[in-house]
DNA sequence: CGTAGTGGCATTGTTTTGTT
DNA sequence: AACAAAACAATGCCACTACG
Protein backbone atom coordinates (compact mmCIF):
# COMPACT_ATOMS: atom_id res chain seq x y z
CA UNK A 1 0.00 0.00 0.00
CA UNK A 2 0.99 3.38 -0.55
CA UNK A 3 0.68 7.29 -0.55
CA UNK A 4 -1.40 7.56 -3.94
CA UNK A 5 -3.56 4.55 -1.73
CA UNK A 6 -4.15 6.24 0.90
CA UNK A 7 -5.48 9.06 -1.06
CA UNK A 8 -7.78 6.74 -2.68
CA UNK A 9 -9.27 5.62 0.23
CA UNK A 10 -9.75 9.56 1.34
CA UNK A 11 -11.16 10.08 -2.55
CA UNK A 12 -13.66 6.84 -0.97
CA UNK A 13 -14.23 8.46 1.80
CA UNK A 14 -15.51 12.08 0.25
CA UNK A 15 -17.60 10.51 -2.40
CA UNK A 16 -19.73 8.10 0.17
CA UNK A 17 -20.13 10.72 2.86
CA UNK A 18 -21.59 13.18 -0.73
CA UNK A 19 -23.95 10.59 -1.58
CA UNK A 20 -24.36 9.88 2.36
CA UNK A 21 -25.66 13.16 3.06
CA UNK A 22 -28.26 13.15 0.31
CA UNK A 23 -29.50 9.45 1.78
CA UNK A 24 -29.48 10.23 5.19
CA UNK A 25 -31.59 13.51 4.73
CA UNK A 26 -34.26 11.64 3.09
CA UNK A 27 -37.25 9.96 5.23
CA UNK A 28 -36.50 6.44 4.36
CA UNK A 29 -33.35 4.36 3.73
CA UNK A 30 -33.73 1.26 2.76
CA UNK A 31 -31.52 -1.93 2.94
CA UNK A 32 -30.50 -1.74 -0.74
CA UNK A 33 -29.56 1.82 -0.25
CA UNK A 34 -27.20 0.93 2.79
CA UNK A 35 -26.11 -1.97 1.03
CA UNK A 36 -25.09 -0.27 -2.26
CA UNK A 37 -23.14 2.41 0.12
CA UNK A 38 -21.72 0.26 1.79
CA UNK A 39 -20.36 -1.88 -1.77
CA UNK A 40 -18.42 1.51 -2.64
CA UNK A 41 -16.05 0.52 -0.67
CA UNK A 42 -15.73 -2.78 -2.35
CA UNK A 43 -13.10 -3.65 -5.36
CA UNK A 44 -12.17 -6.51 -7.54
CA UNK A 45 -9.16 -7.72 -9.08
CA UNK A 46 -8.81 -5.46 -11.88
CA UNK A 47 -9.24 -2.42 -10.31
CA UNK A 48 -6.61 0.00 -11.87
CA UNK A 49 -6.68 2.08 -15.31
CA UNK A 50 -9.18 3.36 -17.70
CA UNK A 51 -10.98 0.07 -18.11
CA UNK A 52 -11.18 -1.26 -14.62
CA UNK A 53 -13.66 -4.17 -14.52
CA UNK A 54 -14.63 -3.21 -10.51
CA UNK A 55 -16.48 -0.45 -12.07
CA UNK A 56 -18.97 -2.23 -14.19
CA UNK A 57 -18.96 -5.35 -12.07
CA UNK A 58 -19.18 -3.46 -8.43
CA UNK A 59 -18.81 0.20 -8.41
CA UNK A 60 -22.17 1.08 -10.87
CA UNK A 61 -24.33 -1.43 -8.82
CA UNK A 62 -23.36 -0.06 -6.23
CA UNK A 63 -24.27 3.32 -7.14
CA UNK A 64 -27.28 2.32 -8.96
CA UNK A 65 -28.66 0.65 -5.26
CA UNK A 66 -27.74 3.94 -3.53
CA UNK A 67 -29.74 6.06 -5.96
CA UNK A 68 -32.27 3.26 -6.90
CA UNK A 69 -31.52 3.05 -10.54
CA UNK A 70 -30.51 0.72 -13.09
CA UNK A 71 -27.14 2.47 -13.89
CA UNK A 72 -26.34 -1.09 -16.12
CA UNK A 73 -26.78 0.87 -20.13
CA UNK A 74 -24.70 3.87 -19.04
CA UNK A 75 -21.05 4.84 -19.39
CA UNK A 76 -19.58 6.14 -15.67
CA UNK A 77 -18.97 9.45 -17.20
CA UNK A 78 -22.73 9.43 -18.13
CA UNK A 79 -23.18 7.74 -14.66
CA UNK A 80 -21.62 10.79 -12.78
CA UNK A 81 -23.71 13.42 -14.97
CA UNK A 82 -26.92 11.92 -13.92
CA UNK A 83 -26.40 11.46 -10.21
CA UNK A 84 -25.06 15.41 -9.61
CA UNK A 85 -27.96 16.89 -12.21
CA UNK A 86 -30.34 14.65 -9.51
CA UNK A 87 -28.97 15.37 -6.41
CA UNK A 88 -27.68 18.89 -6.96
CA UNK A 89 -24.07 18.32 -6.44
CA UNK A 90 -21.41 19.05 -9.07
CA UNK A 91 -18.63 18.10 -7.14
CA UNK A 92 -20.36 14.50 -7.26
CA UNK A 93 -19.17 14.26 -10.99
CA UNK A 94 -15.06 14.21 -10.37
CA UNK A 95 -15.52 12.04 -7.12
CA UNK A 96 -17.63 9.33 -9.09
CA UNK A 97 -15.29 9.51 -12.37
CA UNK A 98 -11.95 9.44 -10.16
CA UNK A 99 -11.16 5.59 -8.78
CA UNK A 100 -12.54 4.47 -5.17
CA UNK A 101 -12.73 1.22 -3.59
CA UNK A 102 -10.15 -0.17 -1.57
CA UNK A 103 -11.09 -3.56 -0.29
CA UNK A 104 -11.32 -6.83 -2.03
CA UNK A 105 -14.47 -8.29 0.25
CA UNK A 106 -14.63 -12.02 0.63
CA UNK A 107 -16.79 -12.87 -2.16
CA UNK A 108 -18.74 -15.94 -0.61
CA UNK A 109 -20.09 -13.16 1.65
CA UNK A 110 -20.96 -10.13 -1.15
CA UNK A 111 -24.38 -11.31 -1.84
CA UNK A 112 -25.23 -13.12 1.85
CA UNK A 113 -24.29 -9.64 3.56
CA UNK A 114 -27.85 -8.34 1.74
CA UNK A 115 -30.13 -10.43 3.81
CA UNK A 116 -28.13 -9.61 6.66
CA UNK A 117 -28.57 -5.90 6.48
CA UNK A 118 -32.15 -6.25 5.87
CA UNK A 119 -32.73 -8.42 9.00
CA UNK A 120 -30.64 -5.51 11.42
CA UNK A 121 -31.49 -2.77 9.37
CA UNK A 122 -33.31 -0.95 12.84
CA UNK A 123 -29.63 -1.05 14.34
CA UNK A 124 -28.17 -0.63 11.48
CA UNK A 125 -29.24 2.39 9.53
CA UNK A 126 -29.45 4.91 12.75
CA UNK A 127 -25.73 2.81 13.45
CA UNK A 128 -24.58 4.70 9.67
CA UNK A 129 -26.24 7.73 10.18
CA UNK A 130 -24.06 7.96 13.42
CA UNK A 131 -20.52 7.18 12.08
CA UNK A 132 -21.47 10.20 9.39
CA UNK A 133 -22.04 12.40 12.30
CA UNK A 134 -19.56 11.42 14.62
CA UNK A 135 -17.37 14.19 15.57
CA UNK A 136 -15.90 12.77 18.68
CA UNK A 137 -14.13 9.60 20.12
CA UNK A 138 -16.58 9.05 22.49
CA UNK A 139 -18.88 8.67 19.85
CA UNK A 140 -17.45 6.18 17.39
CA UNK A 141 -16.68 4.17 20.63
CA UNK A 142 -20.41 4.07 20.84
CA UNK A 143 -20.58 2.66 17.33
CA UNK A 144 -17.69 0.42 18.16
CA UNK A 145 -19.79 -1.16 20.91
CA UNK A 146 -23.02 -1.75 18.99
CA UNK A 147 -20.98 -3.37 16.53
CA UNK A 148 -19.99 -6.14 18.70
CA UNK A 149 -23.14 -6.75 19.35
CA UNK A 150 -24.20 -7.58 16.13
CA UNK A 151 -24.71 -11.15 15.17
CA UNK A 152 -22.10 -12.48 12.41
CA UNK A 153 -22.50 -12.63 9.18
CA UNK A 154 -23.64 -16.11 7.37
CA UNK A 155 -21.92 -17.31 3.87
CA UNK A 156 -23.53 -17.92 0.76
CA UNK A 157 -24.49 -21.47 0.97
CA UNK A 158 -22.87 -22.30 4.24
CA UNK A 159 -24.78 -19.96 6.33
CA UNK A 160 -23.28 -21.68 9.82
CA UNK A 161 -19.36 -20.38 8.27
CA UNK A 162 -19.67 -17.06 9.47
CA UNK A 163 -18.00 -14.02 9.14
CA UNK A 164 -17.11 -10.97 11.77
CA UNK A 165 -19.76 -8.18 11.13
CA UNK A 166 -16.64 -5.52 12.01
CA UNK A 167 -14.96 -7.30 8.72
CA UNK A 168 -18.11 -5.62 6.71
CA UNK A 169 -18.41 -2.82 8.68
CA UNK A 170 -15.18 -0.86 9.24
CA UNK A 171 -14.46 -0.08 5.93
CA UNK A 172 -18.23 1.28 5.43
CA UNK A 173 -17.78 3.39 8.40
CA UNK A 174 -14.19 4.49 7.40
CA UNK A 175 -16.21 5.70 4.31
CA UNK A 176 -18.54 8.04 6.49
CA UNK A 177 -16.67 9.19 9.03
CA UNK A 178 -16.27 13.30 8.89
CA UNK A 179 -12.35 13.02 9.66
CA UNK A 180 -11.14 9.29 8.37
CA UNK A 181 -11.16 8.60 11.76
CA UNK A 182 -12.78 5.19 11.71
CA UNK A 183 -10.11 2.66 11.55
CA UNK A 184 -10.29 -0.54 9.01
CA UNK A 185 -10.18 -4.09 11.36
CA UNK A 186 -10.51 -6.62 9.47
CA UNK A 187 -8.63 -9.86 8.42
CA UNK A 188 -5.96 -8.35 6.89
CA UNK A 189 -2.69 -9.46 7.55
CA UNK A 190 -1.31 -6.19 8.64
CA UNK A 191 -4.24 -5.32 10.70
CA UNK A 192 -3.81 -8.58 12.60
CA UNK A 193 -0.08 -8.50 13.27
CA UNK A 194 -0.69 -5.11 14.59
CA UNK A 195 -3.65 -6.36 16.72
CA UNK A 196 -0.95 -9.10 18.47
CA UNK A 197 1.59 -6.67 18.90
CA UNK A 198 -0.75 -3.95 20.82
CA UNK A 199 -1.53 -7.47 22.52
CA UNK A 200 -4.82 -6.71 21.77
CA UNK A 201 -5.80 -9.63 19.16
CA UNK A 202 -8.43 -11.56 21.35
CA UNK A 203 -9.51 -8.63 23.23
CA UNK A 204 -12.29 -7.74 21.74
CA UNK A 205 -13.29 -5.07 19.00
CA UNK A 206 -13.25 -2.25 21.33
CA UNK A 207 -10.32 -2.45 22.84
CA UNK A 208 -8.90 -3.04 19.44
CA UNK A 209 -10.43 0.32 18.36
CA UNK A 210 -9.04 1.98 21.15
CA UNK A 211 -5.11 0.90 20.72
CA UNK A 212 -5.40 1.87 17.14
CA UNK A 213 -6.60 5.24 17.07
CA UNK A 214 -3.71 5.76 20.32
CA UNK A 215 -1.51 5.65 17.22
CA UNK A 216 -2.89 8.97 15.52
CA UNK A 217 -0.47 11.38 15.76
CA UNK A 218 2.95 9.26 15.82
CA UNK A 219 4.85 8.11 13.17
CA UNK A 220 3.64 10.45 10.49
CA UNK A 221 0.17 9.07 10.81
CA UNK A 222 -2.24 11.08 10.66
CA UNK A 223 -5.62 9.39 10.20
CA UNK A 224 -6.82 5.78 9.28
CA UNK A 225 -6.05 5.73 5.69
CA UNK A 226 -2.37 6.30 6.96
CA UNK A 227 -2.94 3.81 9.44
CA UNK A 228 -3.99 1.26 6.88
CA UNK A 229 -1.14 2.12 4.73
CA UNK A 230 1.54 1.27 6.80
CA UNK A 231 -0.18 -2.37 7.94
CA UNK A 232 2.27 -4.47 8.82
CA UNK A 233 5.13 -2.75 9.25
CA UNK A 234 2.67 -1.06 11.67
CA UNK A 235 4.89 -2.90 14.87
CA UNK A 236 7.77 -0.69 13.80
CA UNK A 237 6.20 2.48 14.65
CA UNK A 238 5.11 2.08 18.01
CA UNK A 239 5.92 3.38 21.70
CA UNK A 240 9.75 4.63 22.26
CA UNK A 241 11.54 2.07 20.15
CA UNK A 242 10.20 2.86 17.36
CA UNK A 243 12.43 2.78 13.86
CA UNK A 244 10.42 3.87 11.38
CA UNK A 245 7.91 6.55 10.66
CA UNK A 246 6.29 7.52 7.07
CA UNK A 247 8.23 9.73 5.23
CA UNK A 248 7.55 13.42 5.92
CA UNK A 249 7.93 16.63 3.59
CA UNK A 250 11.60 18.35 4.66
CA UNK A 251 11.65 22.00 4.83
CA UNK A 252 13.95 23.33 1.89
CA UNK A 253 13.50 27.30 2.60
CA UNK A 254 14.37 27.69 6.81
CA UNK A 255 17.65 28.24 8.37
CA UNK A 256 16.40 26.95 11.49
CA UNK A 257 17.16 23.25 12.76
CA UNK A 258 17.25 21.40 9.63
CA UNK A 259 16.80 17.62 10.53
CA UNK A 260 19.24 15.77 8.78
CA UNK A 261 20.41 12.40 9.45
CA UNK A 262 23.58 11.26 11.51
CA UNK A 263 24.62 14.39 12.37
CA UNK A 264 27.24 13.18 14.14
CA UNK A 265 28.89 11.41 11.24
CA UNK A 266 28.17 14.11 9.00
CA UNK A 267 30.07 16.71 11.04
CA UNK A 268 33.40 14.54 9.75
CA UNK A 269 32.39 16.15 6.79
CA UNK A 270 32.39 19.94 7.44
CA UNK A 271 31.02 20.74 4.25
CA UNK A 272 27.81 18.72 4.32
CA UNK A 273 26.86 20.36 7.17
CA UNK A 274 26.37 23.42 5.74
CA UNK A 275 23.11 25.00 5.39
CA UNK A 276 22.63 24.61 1.24
CA UNK A 277 24.01 21.34 1.44
CA UNK A 278 21.22 20.59 4.31
CA UNK A 279 18.50 22.31 1.29
CA UNK A 280 19.85 20.28 -1.10
CA UNK A 281 19.44 17.00 0.96
CA UNK A 282 15.98 17.69 1.99
CA UNK A 283 15.53 18.66 -1.79
CA UNK A 284 16.27 15.17 -3.23
CA UNK A 285 14.33 13.29 -0.19
CA UNK A 286 11.68 15.76 -1.28
CA UNK A 287 12.04 14.95 -4.99
CA UNK A 288 11.98 10.81 -3.95
CA UNK A 289 8.69 11.56 -1.86
CA UNK A 290 6.32 12.90 -4.52
CA UNK A 291 7.55 10.62 -7.41
CA UNK A 292 7.13 7.34 -5.72
CA UNK A 293 3.82 8.02 -4.59
CA UNK A 294 2.83 4.40 -5.63
CA UNK A 295 5.17 3.23 -2.83
CA UNK A 296 4.93 3.63 0.81
CA UNK A 297 8.49 5.33 2.02
CA UNK A 298 9.70 5.18 5.75
CA UNK A 299 12.41 7.22 6.99
CA UNK A 300 14.43 6.18 9.96
CA UNK A 301 13.40 7.07 13.59
CA UNK A 302 15.44 5.32 16.07
CA UNK A 303 19.19 7.54 16.74
CA UNK A 304 21.11 4.22 16.03
CA UNK A 305 19.22 3.99 12.20
CA UNK A 306 18.47 7.26 11.05
CA UNK A 307 18.40 5.95 7.45
CA UNK A 308 16.65 8.10 4.75
CA UNK A 309 14.59 6.72 3.07
CA UNK A 310 13.03 2.84 2.90
CA UNK A 311 10.51 2.12 -0.36
CA UNK A 312 8.96 -1.22 0.71
CA UNK A 313 7.87 -3.88 -1.50
CA UNK A 314 9.30 -1.76 -4.39
CA UNK A 315 9.88 -5.06 -6.67
CA UNK A 316 7.94 -7.45 -7.69
CA UNK A 317 9.64 -9.72 -4.86
CA UNK A 318 8.24 -7.89 -1.87
CA UNK A 319 11.53 -6.70 -1.38
CA UNK A 320 12.29 -3.34 0.18
CA UNK A 321 15.15 -1.12 -0.78
CA UNK A 322 17.32 1.23 1.45
CA UNK A 323 18.05 4.83 -0.19
CA UNK A 324 20.89 7.13 1.30
CA UNK A 325 20.54 10.72 0.32
CA UNK A 326 23.55 12.38 -0.27
CA UNK A 327 23.92 16.55 -1.22
CA UNK A 328 26.99 15.89 -2.91
CA UNK A 329 28.98 13.92 -5.13
CA UNK A 330 32.59 13.83 -3.35
CA UNK A 331 33.77 10.67 -2.56
CA UNK A 332 33.88 10.88 1.29
CA UNK A 333 30.17 11.22 0.97
CA UNK A 334 29.73 9.09 -1.23
CA UNK A 335 32.33 6.00 0.81
CA UNK A 336 29.94 6.80 3.51
CA UNK A 337 27.01 6.51 2.00
CA UNK A 338 28.07 3.15 1.48
CA UNK A 339 28.56 2.40 5.30
CA UNK A 340 25.91 3.87 6.23
CA UNK A 341 23.57 1.48 3.56
CA UNK A 342 25.37 -1.87 5.07
CA UNK A 343 25.02 -0.91 8.98
CA UNK A 344 21.13 -0.04 8.57
CA UNK A 345 20.01 -2.39 6.20
CA UNK A 346 21.98 -4.97 8.99
CA UNK A 347 20.24 -3.07 11.98
CA UNK A 348 16.86 -3.53 9.97
CA UNK A 349 17.02 -7.07 8.17
CA UNK A 350 19.71 -8.93 9.66
CA UNK A 351 21.74 -10.86 7.24
CA UNK A 352 19.04 -10.98 4.49
CA UNK A 353 20.29 -9.92 1.13
CA UNK A 354 20.78 -5.85 1.18
CA UNK A 355 18.58 -3.98 -1.60
CA UNK A 356 20.71 -0.60 -1.55
CA UNK A 357 21.00 2.61 -3.12
CA UNK A 358 22.36 6.35 -2.98
CA UNK A 359 20.47 8.93 -4.30
CA UNK A 360 23.20 11.98 -5.35
CA UNK A 361 22.58 15.16 -7.04
CA UNK A 362 24.44 14.09 -9.99
CA UNK A 363 26.47 11.61 -11.52
CA UNK A 364 29.78 10.59 -9.72
CA UNK A 365 33.02 10.68 -11.50
CA UNK A 366 34.58 7.39 -13.03
CA UNK A 367 36.96 7.23 -10.29
CA UNK A 368 36.30 7.97 -6.60
C1' DC B 1 -12.46 -11.65 -21.40
C1' DG B 2 -13.28 -10.99 -16.13
C1' DT B 3 -16.13 -12.41 -12.14
C1' DA B 4 -18.71 -15.15 -8.73
C1' DG B 5 -18.40 -18.39 -5.60
C1' DT B 6 -16.27 -21.97 -3.03
C1' DG B 7 -13.53 -26.28 -1.55
C1' DG B 8 -9.14 -27.27 -0.57
C1' DC B 9 -5.15 -26.04 1.56
C1' DA B 10 -1.40 -23.30 3.58
C1' DT B 11 -0.66 -21.00 7.59
C1' DT B 12 -0.95 -20.24 12.27
C1' DG B 13 -2.11 -21.55 16.85
C1' DT B 14 -2.77 -25.13 20.55
C1' DT B 15 -2.15 -29.39 22.84
C1' DT B 16 0.20 -33.55 23.51
C1' DT B 17 4.15 -36.28 23.64
C1' DG B 18 9.11 -36.91 23.81
C1' DT B 19 13.84 -35.70 25.30
C1' DT B 20 17.45 -33.70 28.00
C1' DA C 1 11.38 -28.32 34.79
C1' DA C 2 12.47 -26.69 30.40
C1' DC C 3 12.48 -27.09 25.93
C1' DA C 4 11.69 -29.47 21.24
C1' DA C 5 9.05 -32.00 18.18
C1' DA C 6 4.98 -33.83 16.64
C1' DA C 7 0.22 -34.15 16.27
C1' DC C 8 -3.88 -31.95 16.01
C1' DA C 9 -7.23 -28.04 15.27
C1' DA C 10 -8.83 -23.70 13.45
C1' DT C 11 -8.74 -20.15 10.34
C1' DG C 12 -8.97 -17.39 6.38
C1' DC C 13 -6.98 -17.03 1.75
C1' DC C 14 -6.79 -18.00 -2.95
C1' DA C 15 -6.54 -20.95 -7.14
C1' DC C 16 -9.74 -22.93 -9.57
C1' DT C 17 -13.99 -23.70 -12.48
C1' DA C 18 -18.27 -22.50 -14.48
C1' DC C 19 -20.51 -18.91 -16.23
C1' DG C 20 -22.01 -14.43 -18.14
Amino acid sequence: MSEEWAERQRHTNRLARHLAGHLFAQRKVTARQLYGLSKLAWITNSYEGEAAAYISSTKMPALGDVLGKDFSNYSLDQVAEMIAEELGDDSLIELIKGHSGFTNFYKAYRNSVFSWIEDNHSTLLPLYKSAFNSKSEKERLKIVETITKLPDIPKANHPDKLMRSEYFLTPAFFMLDPNVCFPLINGNKGVQSLLKKLNVADSGLTSQYQAMVKLYGTGGIKDAADLDQVGKDLPDFLTTTATKKLLEKKSTTTNGDLPLKDEADIEAIRKAGTVPQRRLHNQLTNKLNKSLTKFTLLEGKNHSCMFDVLIKQYDNDGKDLLIEVKSSIESPQIRMAVGQLFDYWFTLNGDEEPKLAVLLPERPRKRL
